[in-house]
DNA sequence: AGATTTCTCCCTATAAATGGGGAGAAGAAA
DNA sequence: TTTCTTCTCCCCATTTATAGGGAGAAATCT
């Protein structure tokens, strides 16, 4: 059997770990293996207490010590681990200065529960995972620039894509449908329906009209 | 019952002309009434002789009096004529000037068999028409400039569209399905089928991630 | 008055896409 | 060695899209 994916929650209101957990353990491949309700527990549990976890998913505003200054904190102790923010604040500003201190997901608190799962899986494979709203305010400001700097994952979503996944968007864009992709590159149309679907998953789109409009938008065409 | 569309076909090359009016009574709702060789015998026939068309397919390359110098006389005497250009040249150039001297679609030699019936239907509507390769080549030069000029029907497929499928297109490039798009527009969902069918035929692309790569190419979105 | 366009809806039928899952093989990475 | 990723394919079932046709009502234009 697989190994769970093992996550520390944090954040000041003891309702809201509540409710995360009760969100996380409807997933049989994720546990919650601790908290804290204040930043200065979750560097003593990670640090003091040499506690380890797959995943962090860590609030901003916290007593004691927020959450930029667990990042900071992290990076100074030189504490490698995955990072989800969950904040109300949607503010780009914001978002940006947690990547480069070293975070990897980015969600609003208003539609957490609809994604903190995928986030969690995500950011344990060592992608970076973004709540919509927070991904459409990204694409607007990086018109090109930005990038996070350091030591972090250095991946946005179109490096998540494999070499496969790609050749598929391109050729759907193209308005190829699954036949003539599979016969272009000589595959079955069963494994050309995986890449699509596995494309609507990491972008986080609808259907193949969205995927299209994603590779335009990235330049991807 | 309704009238046929009535054409008047001019190519030096009798075969060609032949093997089109073989082509074009295929279509019960379109029957060809005249043509000619020259260049010279077109101005006859529609000037001297006073006869009409609806529609006038005609090829560049005619001895006497070639098909831009028909366009030139066409102009000067103020006839008004739905003309389709049939050319085995895909210039932009040539393209481009033949839509100033006011015709209104031009398709290449080497798909016109395709093409021609719904050239007819098209500019006998009032629209412009144009092979696919033309069609290429025109969107690649006109990256909002050109639009031709003088007393032609200024139209580009874009004002083709009726206000309700345009409507319908921007709601496909924000990954609406039908259902969606049917309740934004408080309309049923076979009126919404309706209006795609529409733009997948004016449009002339292949499916929906068609409609939304030319929705992004011609700015619609 | 007749023709045309636009908007609306319907029918039938097939093709294609989407969503969920599983699984083996090869190779790279830890 | 074990784990992970990538590529490949399969199953199932359901939803959506596509293709072809017709047709009525209202407005507009000739």
């Amino acid at each position: 059997m697989k190994k769970k994916i093992q996550v520390h929650v944090a954040d000041d209101h003891k309702i809201l770990i509540e409710g995360l957990m009760a969100i996380i353990e409807t997933d049989d491949n994720i546990e919650v293996i601790g908290f804290s309700l204040t930043g200065q527990e979750v560097i003593d549990w990670f640090n003091v207490k040499k506690n380890k976890a797959d995943v962090l998913v860590l609030d901003i505003t916290m007593p004691v010590l927020d959450g930029i200054e667990v990042l900071r904190q992290f990076k100074k102790l030189k504490i490698k681990q995955n990072i989800i923010i969950l904040s109300s604040y949607d503010d780009i500003k914001i978002v940006e200065e947690m990547l480069k201190l070293g975070c990897s997901g980015y969600i609003t608190k208003n539609n957490a529960g609809e994604h903190i799962l995928d986030a969690i899986k995500a950011v344990n494979r060592g992608e970076q995972y973004f709540s919509d709203d927070i991904q459409k305010n990204l694409l607007k400001s990086l018109t090109g620039q930005l990038v996070p700097e350091g030591d972090l994952p250095e991946k946005f979503i179109i490096d998540q894509l494999t070499e496969r996944e790609l050749k598929v968007l391109k050729l759907i864009t193209q308005e190829y449908n699954t036949t003539e992709i599979a016969e272009t590159l000589n595959i079955g149309g069963s494994t050309v329906d995986t890449y699509r679907k596995n494309l609507l998953r990491k972008l986080k789109v609808k259907n193949s009209v969205g995927l299209a409009m994603y590779a335009v938008k990235n330049k991807i065409v």
